[in-house]
DNA sequence: ATATTATGACTGACTGGTCAGTCATCGTCA
DNA sequence: TGACGATGACTGACCAGTCAGTCATAATAT
């Protein structure tokens, strides 16, 4: 009774399905996420509230911890604590509950960014403060993860690549231009050419982050004094404190 | 072998329901049988060289285009033109293909890599031709994609993760740092701490990779200039050519 | 050289198990 | 009580891995 309806798409699959899961390791049980409730039954709303955001914190950790493909939605519904069904009352499926958990996660990182333009001492300090900011929120948590997840995923989910560009790297890369731009003109920094990339500012935090994420057990790596010798390249010897 | 014995658990071919396969999947015979001139009929050794060679190209850009769990071993063996189970006369499971694939392609990289230390001329120009050697032959081929691919699986293969660490970033990074160390003494360099993390070195070369991976599309990146912009810091100013 | 047999590379239909998504039913709150 | 949130058993597509059978080629016999 094997009914094999293939479809002659034969170049290319292109809209199916994803299934399947890696032979991996288990993930940590880190808590779980139904059981000391110090709140007292709430009205609807508010529970709802609540089961939407175990969802969504259950649904990120196996998303890091599995990727996409390899995550079972089964496996989600139980860290959340509710039945499966329950997740398709708040997510039309899968794919869009993946994009939209990328997007709400990347929220307080875009709102870190541009809360930046207060300039009151030397650029170098704005710069350095942006970095601590950046290691302590980020590298340092699950929001690495998600950086990593984005490179991961970002080829197979163009409209999330779209997005974290437009969103984030377009707009952090513009800021620190200006932020460049503003130094040079103070003469904090000598290379006119930096303007050009900015990039080069942030590589380092970039590779802070993949560091965690693959080689921190091998070799544990300090991103924030890193960071500051990066500076001292960019701004010129570091003027002690 | 005159045993006809028909096993019963075997169902007859019956029907074939869908055409078996595209007519393109069937080439090789066809060249060989036809255009001889360009490939003599290989004995059997270098038939299954050459067949071997052939999933392994196929299994690379599935497992690019894809990530581990969402590639399928039926895509993997019609891209290579074999029959699926041809694959596990070669490997092991997916989980072999997958490992051995991500090893094989970093030997050329750690040759790269291993021969350099022929310093010449000045230390910036040695490192200046190790950017452009990186660039050249791997954020613009795909062996960039490899290293997007071991960042996204390397905290799902754990055994992917050491073995890079092992044989390509830790010999990678201290021959790095005793490249530093020599243009210290020799005064190239002023900033001593740069030999605490030749990470800072690299760093712009992994973010060309990544930029390639998810934003070429998007506003693309010359990451020989960026890197050489990058050079102008560590070095000091550009000795104009 | 030609015929016969042996080898094993190759095939692809099939199995067993997995998992995204559904829906009839139940429980609870207003 | 009525409406709606929640449930989890269920469906069926899907796929890694298997293996009985095929056939080109090598080995051996004539």
């Amino acid at each position: 009774m094997t009914k094999r309806i293939k479809p002659s798409t034969r170049t290319k699959p292109a809209k199916r399905r994803t299934t399947i899961r890696a032979a991996a390791a288990r993930i940590p049980k880190v808590a779980s996420a139904k059981l000391a409730e110090a709140r007292p039954p709430a009205n609807r709303a508010e529970k709802s509230a609540e089961r939407r955001a175990a969802i969504v914190e259950a649904a990120m950790d196996e998303f890091i911890a599995r990727g996409f493909a390899a995550t079972r939605l089964d496996d989600v519904a139980k860290r959340a604590g509710v039945a499966k069904g329950t997740l398709y009352l708040y997510f039309k499926d899968k794919e869009s509950m993946f994009e939209e958990l990328i997007r709400t996660a990347l929220v307080p990182l875009i709102s870190r960014m541009t809360a930046l333009p207060t300039i009151t001492g030397p650029v170098r300090d704005a710069v350095e403060g942006f970095a601590e900011t950046f290691i302590r929120e980020i590298v340092s948590t699950r929001r690495g993860d998600i950086i990593r997840l984005i490179v991961s995923e970002g080829p197979r989910f163009p409209a999330i690549a779209d997005f974290y560009f437009r969103e984030v790297v377009s707009k952090g890369l513009t800021g620190m231009k200006a932020l460049v731009q503003l130094a040079i003109t103070r003469g904090e920094i000598k290379h006119r050419e930096l303007g050009d990339f900015p990039q080069l500012v942030v590589a380092p935090a970039i590779v802070a982050v993949i560091w965690q994420s693959l080689f921190a057990r091998h070799a544990p790596l300090d991103g924030l004094a890193m960071f500051k010798i990066h500076l001292d390249l960019i701004f010129g010897e570091r003027r002690q404190t």
